[in-house]
RNA sequence: GGACGGGUGGGUGAGUGGUUAAUACCACCAGACUGUAAAUCUGGCGCUCGGAAGGGCUACGUAGGUUCGAAUCCUACCCCGUCCA
């Protein structure tokens, strides 16, 4: 039984394991195993794609291991070249600070806290100076570095590579060695830096970290990883209506993998649910709401998730308009002629023009409806802008009452009107 | 330090004096269809004035200049890449 949850451990999920064999003699010792996750306050969101790492850490913690959560301080300056690269403004301490609390408070919805200890990069990275990057640097070639992936494809291709770029996978993996690590986990565009960390550690007298390597979460345009940059995400700290909005629009294809990798449904379950696909015995779609209503209550309760589903059935599937909209009160002066915002800070003046009537575009335009009057224009000749349900052609608009205002399918502000003196 | 190439709208990338608010593709925003899937079709995609026709303004690394007219030519500067040292 013991064994059957420990090859499920390291088989779900997980595309790679190195050294798998001393990973597996690592487990049964009955050592409490060090837990290496890393992070950089430069951003602070979590969206499911790192869920799908986290979520195997608490695996392991349920077997009894501790996670080391490192606040990557000093990364965080640098960027990890991950991917692509990106000019990098430093961030403030407070920014940092702020980041970090956000994160961790996200992280702790998947991770358990008493099983958990955070430590700061600039506890042993405050004072290195340069005898200690000496130290560290000449320990690799560069040649090592343009093994790999990211960098190779970028200087072939005769695009910069910043020194400092080179130094990421140095300090991640000098982290390694700062807290011991036994266990590193990333996804495999991390599979570099955690080999890094191996080869640091064991060059430094240190038993060298096994690497748990899972496989990248496709992001809802079904076709690139999942991040916030592409805007492909879906943040677990999202409102529930959004999330499960979002898990609804991912492709078809994806719903296996989706519950593969960040669902608890059993592997029997997982099964069931590819065969279903395969075998047309089901429509997608209701595979997909299951889904949906998973993610949800995982990050927040069944009752939400049920309310996000009948909110999703109300508005999307019959095109209700949504209950949970967005106010703007509006006062209504009648001497001066003016409409202004009173709820906010923000305040507008909208001209009367013919009779009572002010323009609808200067209207949705101030409510941050449409982003320019050209814009709102554009959207009204196409029949988008919608007044309390229903197309509106016109471009004047007379508020006697409390209206909702559409732009679109999915975005709707209240007017609520207040009359005053 | 030298030689050469390059910096265009969110991205890729055309354009080398007026017909260029700037081809094309992607992304994006809407509309149709629909299962907020895929595929497809339609319209749109700088700001602004106008009901519209049409007009004005801003924009092609930065600053100047030539010209009736410049993303396109000239000068200086900034930035990036390659090669040589």
């Amino acid at each position: 039984m013991e064994n059957n949850n420990i090859n499920n451990i390291l088989t779900r999920g997980v595309s790679e394991i190195i050294v798998e064999k001393e990973l597996r003699e690592l487990l049964v010792t009955g050592k409490q195993l060090r837990l290496k996750m890393g992070f950089d306050p430069s951003r602070s969101d979590i969206h499911l794609g790192h869920a799908v790492g986290l979520r195997k850490l608490r695996e392991f913690q349920d077997i009894g291991h501790k996670v080391i959560l490192i606040v990557g301080d000093w990364t965080a300056q640098i960027g990890d070249p991950s991917g692509r690269s990106a000019t990098r403004q430093m961030l403030s301490a407070d920014e940092v600070r702020a980041n970090a609390e956000t994160y961790m408070t996200q992280f702790f919805k998947i991770v358990d806290r008493d099983r958990t200890q955070v430590v700061w990069q600039s506890e042993w990275f405050g004072d290195f100076n340069l005898a200690n990057v000496f130290d560290l640097t000449k320990r690799f070639t560069v040649a090592q570095f343009l093994a790999r992936e990211d960098f190779a494809k970028r200087f072939r291709e005769q695009r910069p590579i910043a020194i400092t770029e080179l130094l990421y996978p140095l300090l991640q993996a000098y982290d390694s060695v700062a807290i011991e690590s036994d266990v590193e986990f990333g996804g495999s565009d991390q599979k570099f830096n955690l080999l890094v960390g191996r080869e640091l550690q064991g060059n430094m007298g240190q038993k060298p970290q096994q690497c748990l390597i899972m496989p990248i979460l496709v992001g809802t345009d079904g076709v690139q990883k999942m991040s916030k940059s592409l805007d492909n995400y879906i943040g677990v700290a999202e409102n529930p209506n959004d999330m499960y909005g979002k898990v609804m629009s991912i492709p078809d294809s994806l719903i296996t993998n989706y519950f593969e990798l960040v669902t608890d449904v059993n592997n029997e379950e997982l099964q069931d649910i590819k065969q279903s696909l395969e075998q047309s015995h089901v429509n997608p779609m209701d595979l997909k709401k299951k889904l949906a209503h998973n993610l949800v209550s995982q990050f927040n309760s069944q009752e939400i998730a049920s309310l996000a589903e009948k909110n999703f059935e109300s508005t999307v599937q019959r095109g209700e308009t949504p209950q949970d909209i967005p106010e703007y009160k509006v006062s209504f002066h009648r001497d001066t002629q003016i409409f202004s915002e009173v709820a906010s800070n923000q305040e507008f003046h909208l001209a009367i023009k013919e009779g009572n009537s002010v323009s609808v575009f200067d209207l949705f335009h101030n409510i941050g409806l449409v982003e320019s009057l050209s814009e709102g224009k554009r959207l009204l000749s196409q029949g988008a802008l919608t007044v309390n349900g229903e197309p509106y052609s016109s471009s004047l608009i007379e508020i006697r009452e409390s209206i909702i205002l559409g732009r679109g399918r999915r975005r709707f502000i209240r007017l609520i009107t207040q009359t005053m003196d």
